[in-house]
DNA sequence: GGTTACATTGACGTTAACGTCAACGTCAAC
DNA sequence: GTTGACGTTGACGTTAACGTCAATGTAACC
């Protein structure tokens, strides 16, 4: 839980609680700042992260699981977070969406695919220990 | 085609064949084999893939979609290429598969996760141009 | 008021995955 | 016989994503 919360406050973090919670590193943390994925408040010189600083490090994380660059995730984060106004600013963000989905769509055949190939193997494994113990 | 087919014989490729056929460089195939994951024939001191290569080469580019390093690579690689045969090496096969399977499936969550967001996204958008069409 | 624990900035180091020459070989084509 | 087109081995450069100090601040506890 974070340290300062009260019943009726807004939550807040130190960059350590953050690290613990999604275990990473404080310098981590730091260095996505430093690429503008994050802008938390400041206490001083003290770093202080409200909710919508845990989001967006939750979907960085997200990303890199995703083999996303760290460009291409402040991209979208970005897209995701400042309102499009414009008729061709939307245009131009519903591409970025269709393509970020097309790629999706690509990682999640090649998981599938992954995963029928492990069960194959998995099942030759265990004929092959059946057949071992039987002998 | 490959260069050198010959409707009885094993398919054969050059090393720039490959590379047009998978959309990377030379350079990136060479890489690959100084890392181990290749090992293609040689004809003098040219390079000669055969359809082992072609589909190691495949595997490794898929992982690397995936968001694998090319150690990670390397390893499931060589364990499904490699006969396993003693139930202590079938157990230890049989672990690694399960790990990277966990691993797969939490990518495939966080796809359906971040899918779900791009059509909301996406619904979003198309409110605020039929809205703004309508005024 | 001194230590302990956590925080900050800044600088440099490191690893992975190639890119980019450079210098050379070779084989077919002209 | 020389000119491309393709291939080879080094060797060095580069980018991304942090790790790893070092020097300093500061807040709380004893």
């Amino acid at each position: 839980m974070p340290s300062s919360a009260r019943a009726d406050a807004a939550p807040r973090y130190t960059i350590t609680e953050l690290a613990h919670e999604f275990d990473v590193t404080p310098r981590a943390i730091r260095f996505y700042e430093d690429m503008g994925l994050l802008a938390p408040a400041r206490d001083g010189r003290h770093r202080i992260y409200a909710q919508r600083d845990r989001t967006r490090l939750r979907l960085t994380l997200r990303g890199k699981r995703l083999g996303l660059s760290l460009q291409e995730i402040k991209q979208l984060v970005d897209m995701y977070d400042s309102p499009q106004d414009s008729a061709a600013q939307l245009q131009a963000f519903l591409e970025v969406l269709a393509s970020h989905r097309r790629q999706l769509e690509r990682q999640r055949e090649d998981i599938d695919l992954t995963l029928a190939e492990i069960a194959q193997h998995e099942a030759r494994c265990h004929e092959l220990l059946a057949g071992a113990r039987s002998r």
